[in-house]
DNA sequence: TTTTGTTAGTCTAGTGGCTAAACAAAGTTT
DNA sequence: AAACTTTGTTTAGCCACTAGACTAACAAAA
C-alpha cells in the first residue's frame, strides 16, 4: 500500500497503519508499556492508549502486572497475546505431508506428518484434510479459533493461489485454495514452497532482521524465496524465483524442462544422486540410494562422498553468486533438505563467494543455512495466514459498532 | 511507505497521499475534468476540488478552457503543467558526456553531448559544469525553474549517491553529489547508468504501462536496472542488477572482474569486438574496430559479421532467460549500445528464449529493444529529479502559510 | 513522615482533512 | 420555457490526531 497507488486515503487509513504500527512494536518489544510505546513510535500518548485499548478489546494484546518504576508511576506493561488465535501451516512434498498449528508468533504446538509414495490426489486430499481436521480438533480453546490455513506446495503458484503445475506431485491446474476454503470456511493462502521457506526464516528463522533475504530452498530441485524490501516478491504473475532452472553453463546437460545446463542439475540432492550413481557407489542399504545414505558414508568419513558434497556447494556458491550480483541482498539462507548437509557444503560454498562475488557486495553480507530446518515451509505457510489475520484485524470493524 | 513502516500516520499523510493520487491522475489523464478525477479516484467532489486549488496554487497544473457537455454544465479541463519547472539529466559513458534539459513530462528541450577520450576526472568534472551550466543558461523562465540534476554513472553508486567504483573512468570513492550539491545548491541524485535507463523507459519509454521491468544496459558491459512493483530496486546498499557478473559458464573464460563465465564475456559490445579481433575481421577504417564498423559490416551483408551478432543475440537471450525465471518480469527491454544492433540480434535472441525459458513464464511477457535509444539514461536521470520535485511539491508548505 | 520531583496514563479542547449533501452555475433536451 | 443533467463550491458534521492539563502512583530527598 504505496503512496501513489491507488488507494484513497482517509481517517480509517490512518488509524489502521498506526494501529499496525503499535501492535507490531508490543509484538517485537513486550513487554512493553503505552509511554514507551508512544515515544518509541512517535505518537501522542493519548493516540496510543486509544489504540492501544483497541487492541484490548480485540484480545490481541494483554496487560501484565506492573513493571519497574524508574523514578515515577509504575508501567503497566503490554504484551502480544500469542495465543489469541492458533494458525495452521501445511508443507507438502513430493512424499510426506507436514502440518503444524501454531500460535500467532509461530510457535509449534502441535506437529503432524504424514509419509507416502506415489499416492493420487484424491488420496492426498484425504490425507489433508485429516491433517487439518486433527490439528483443528486439538487447537486450544481462544478468543479467535483458528484464524486461517497457509499451505506451501512445491509447484508454480499463480497470484490467485491457483496450483498452475506440481510436476513432482503430478498436479496440474488445481484449485486447492477453492476447496480448502468451501470445506473450512477460513481464509486460506497457497503459496509456493520456496516463498513459504523465505517467508518462514524471515519472520522467526535465520532472516528475523534482515529486510533483503533470498532463500535457496535446495531439495530434489531447486526454487527460491526472495524476500525485498521486507515483502516477499512474486514477481507479475507470481512466477519469480524458479532460480533452479538458470542456466549456469550455456550448452551444458540437458534438464528435465528442456533447457541445458540448469543450476538445479549441479546442486541440488537429484543431482547428488545421479553423480553418486555415475560413481558407482551404492547404498549402504542395498536399496535405492537416497540423501541419508550419502550423509551416512560421509560421516563415516568416505573421501569420494565428501568429495561429491564439496562439488555441489562449489557448484551451490555459483549461483548464489548470481544471486548475489542479482539482488544485493542482506542475507543468503539455504534451506530444505540440503541443508542438512551444511558441513560439508559450507567450506567449498563460502570459498566460492569469497572467490568470485565482487568485493563490494560482500559487505554487510550473511550466508547461512536455515535455522527452522525442515520446518521453514510450514512455518512460513503459518506466517502467511497469521499476517492475513493480523490485517484484516487492523481494520475497522464498523458492523460490530451498533 | 507502507503500511508497517515506521512512520507514523497523521492528517498530513493523508493530504500528500490524496494530492499525489490527484495529481497523478491529471498528469496520465489530461485533459480531465475535477469531477472526472473525483470519481475515477474515490474521492469526494469537495476533496478534489480543495486539492486541485492547491496543485493550481503550486502552478503544477492549470485549467483550459471548458469541455464538452456530456448533457450539463461543461466541465473545467485540468492539465499537467509540464512547463512549471526544469530538469537536467546527464549521462556520462566512457567517452561522452550527454546532457538533456527536460520539462517535468520528460520532454527534451536541449541536449548537448561533448565526446572525449582519456580525461582526467578533473577534465571531466569541468566538462561537466560547463555542460549544466549551459542548459542551466538556456532553460526557459519558469514558476519553479531548475528543480534539480539527475545523472547516470557507469559504475557502481551506493545508497547515499557515493560512487564507489567507475572502473572506465578510473573513479574510486567520489562523492560528486556533494561537488554537485555544494556548485548549485539543488537537490542532485546520483545512481547507476543502468538504474536510470530502466527508469527512463519505464516513466517514459517502452515500460510506460508495466509494472515489472528489467532493463538490460548492454554496452561495453552489462548492466541491469530492476523496476519492481513499479519502482527503482536497489537492494540491501544499492548495488542490485551487477548481472554482467552472472556466471552462464562455469570455469569458462576469465573477467576482468577475477569471475570466470561472465554473461558480459558473451553479450556484451566488447565481447563482440573481441571475438571479431579473434577472427581476424579488420574494420574497413583501418583504425581500431568499433561497433560502428561492425554494423557498417553486417550493413553490406558480410556473413562472419552477421553470425557475430547472431551469436551475441542468443547469450543475450541465455542471460535474459535467468532473468525472466529470477523476477517473473512483464517486460525486458535491452537497451544502451547494444540496442542499436537489434536488427541482427532479435531472431537468435527470441529463439533461445521461447525454446528455453519455461512455458508459464512467457505469457504477458514482452522483450523489447529500449524506445528512447541513446537518450534512456539521461532521461531515466532527469525522471528521478523530477519525481523527487513532484513528492517534495505533495508535502505541506506550513511555513509559507503565514 | 512529608515534600518534591518524576513518570504513566487519561481526559479535554482544538485542529485538519475528509464525507455527505445542499446549493449555485451552466449546460442539454423536450 | 420548463425540466433535467452535470459541474463545481460551500457548509455542516465527523473522526483521528495533537498538545497539554490533569490524575495517579511511584522514588528520593528533606
Amino acid at each position: 500500500m504505496n503512496i501513489g497507488e491507488n488507494k484513497t486515503w482517509n481517517h480509517h487509513v490512518v488509524k489502521e497503519g498506526n494501529k499496525s504500527l503499535v501492535l507490531k512494536k508490543i509484538i517485537n518489544h513486550s513487554p512493553i508499556s503505552r509511554a514507551a510505546v508512544a515515544q518509541e513510535v512517535g505518537l501522542n500518548k493519548g493516540t496510543v492508549s486509544s489504540l492501544v485499548n483497541d487492541l484490548l478489546d480485540d484480545q490481541l494484546i494483554y496487560e501484565s502486572g506492573p513493571g519497574k518504576s524508574s523514578g515515577g508511576r509504575r508501567p503497566v506493561m503490554l504484551l502480544f497475546n500469542e495465543k489469541a488465535g492458533y494458525s495452521i501451516g501445511i508443507d507438502i512434498g513430493v512424499n510426506y505431508l507436514l502440518g503444524v498449528l501454531t500460535d500467532l508468533n509461530g510457535n509449534i504446538c502441535i506437529e503432524k506428518e504424514v509419509t507416502f509414495k506415489n499416492l493420487s490426489y484424491e488420496e492426498i486430499e484425504k490425507q489433508l484434510f485429516n491433517t487439518i481436521d486433527s490439528l483443528t480438533d486439538s487447537a486450544p480453546p481462544s478468543p479467535h479459533g483458528i484464524i486461517g490455513i497457509g499451505m506451501g506446495v512445491p509447484g508454480i503458484v499463480d497470484n490467485n493461489g491457483e496450483i498452475l503445475l506440481a510436476p513432482n506431485l503430478k498436479w496440474k491446474n488445481l484449485n486447492l485454495k477453492l476447496v480448502l476454503e468451501n470445506r473450512y470456511q477460513l481464509p486460506i493462502i497457497i503459496e509456493n514452497e520456496a516463498n513459504a521457506g523465505a517467508y518462514g526464516e524471515k519472520r522467526f528463522g535465520a532472516g528475523k532482521d534482515s529486510e533483503h533475504i533470498i532463500y535457496v530452498s535446495a531439495g530434489i530441485g531447486i526454487g527460491v524465496g526472495l524476500i525485498l524490501n521486507g515483502a516477499l516478491y512474486k514477481g507479475s504473475n507470481g512466477f519469480s524465483g524458479e532460480l533452479g532452472h538458470m542456466t549456469i553453463q550455456v550448452n551444458g546437460p540437458t534438464c528435465r524442462c528442456g533447457n541445458k545446463g540448469c543450476w538445479e542439475l549441479f546442486a541440488s540432492e537429484q543431482a547428488l544422486l545421479t553423480a553418486a550413481e555415475k560413481m558407482k557407489i551404492v547404498s549402504p542399504s542395498g536399496k535405492e540410494m537416497e540423501l541419508s545414505d550419502l550423509m551416512a558414508l560421509a560421516e563415516q568419513g568416505d573421501p569420494k562422498v565428501i568429495a561429491l558434497f564439496e562439488q555441489a556447494g562449489d557448484y551451490l556458491g555459483v549461483g548464489i553468486n548470481n544471486i548475489i550480483n542479482s539482488f544485493n541482498p542482506q542475507q543468503v539462507i539455504i534451506g530444505n533438505r540440503m541443508a542438512s548437509s551444511s558441513k560439508w557444503l559450507t567450506k567449498t560454498l563460502t570459498d566460492r563467494v569469497s572467490n568470485q562475488a565482487l568485493w563490494f557486495q560482500q559487505n554487510d553480507l550473511t550466508i547461512c543455512f536455515s535455522e527452522l530446518s525442515t520446518f521453514s515451509s510450514a512455518l512460513g505457510a503459518s506466517a502467511f495466514s497469521i499476517e492475513n489475520f493480523l490485517n484484516v484485524s487492523m481494520q475497522q470493524k464498523t458492523s460490530l459498532k451498533a
